[in-house]
DNA sequence: TTTTTTTGGTTTAATAATGAAACCAATATA
DNA sequence: TATATTGGTTTCATTATTAAACCAAAAAAA
């Protein structure tokens, strides 16, 4: 990666590890169950030395866990750690996405189903603590705890423009 | 952008607009009502040529749509479509995500909250038609119409790999 | 047991993208 | 009328990517 951004922000945060052309393609193989360092490459297409940087990198960000397999060899396998389990959400989220907006209706190349009644699911949706979805209208995002000035004055200002509006 | 994924997979098709180190900072920004080029460039730091660079490719896949403001001039506004518009629910992803896991409890810089009640918003969920959250474990990724033979052979072997468990 | 193949890389060299700065014309503002 | 701002483009040095060649250890095949 060519320059780390510094905000608090966790978007730019997240930037760090997945603003590249790859890590996602990475992240969406564990998840349907790739976790050899060929089978990653076979995959997706990517050159050897990009994806073997990448892997570290995500395994230093605690997202792949590296184990030796197959007796004291060099042969290793690459999981998903909950912290990179957790990104299935926002997998999903493109991933809807990309299927409304980019493939359209009838074209989607994966989709996902709710297991039981083998329904389609399209949306995606903030919950309540009380599991309750949330409507995008109904949200808000304010200054948090490690908020800068930046921030601060960011949202200061956009209550200003509604105000003025 | 280096090398275009021509994968029909939706992940990959959303990597080749968002598949750098800026485009979702820009997507941010005009969240928070950012609609003018040097704002943009004051409040995320990019180069002007990459900026320009991006912009254009943002207008031409859609997502923003570029104005002509100010009489009949050179000064522009780009606000987000519809299809735009709809990136808010994996960026806020991405958001819940980093702020659980990069930036932790207690040192958030931004938080979402539900605007009557001023309750923090810490999950997302698929919801189901009838608007239920579906857990995780209950969704299930299938081959869709416009699966090519590579993605077939990739969930018939994930079908496979489960039944010999 | 020997040979061949696979795995998981590293190294190298050419090409492409990025970043920072300089430049610029049209328009607003003072 | 003079100055500043906007929305860029151009240039050039630096960095990242790509493709290919190479390699040692281990596994599989002969």
């Amino acid at each position: 990666m060519t320059q780390t951004h510094n905000q608090p922000c966790a978007i730019a945060q997240a930037l760090n590890i997945f603003g590249d052309n790859w890590t996602w393609l990475i992240i969406r193989e564990a998840f349907y169950g790739v976790s050899r360092f060929s089978e990653f490459q076979r995959n997706i297409g990517i050159a050897k030395n990009l994806l073997s940087n990448r892997l570290s990198t995500l395994v230093e960000q605690g997202i792949f866990e590296k184990k030796n397999v197959g007796e004291n060899g060099t042969r290793y396998s690459y999981h998903l750690t909950p912290k990179g389990a957790a990104l299935r959400t926002p997998l999903f989220a493109i991933l809807l996405w990309g299927n409304e907006y980019i493939s359209g209706d009838g074209n989607e190349a994966v989709l996902l189903t709710e297991r039981n009644t083998g329904r389609q699911l399209t949306t995606m949706s903030l919950v309540s603590e009380s599991g309750e979805p949330i409507e995008p209208n109904d949200v808000r995002a304010i200054a948090g705890p490690g908020a800068n000035q930046e921030i601060l004055d960011k949202f200061e200002n956009a209550r200003n423009l509604k105000k003025q509006k």
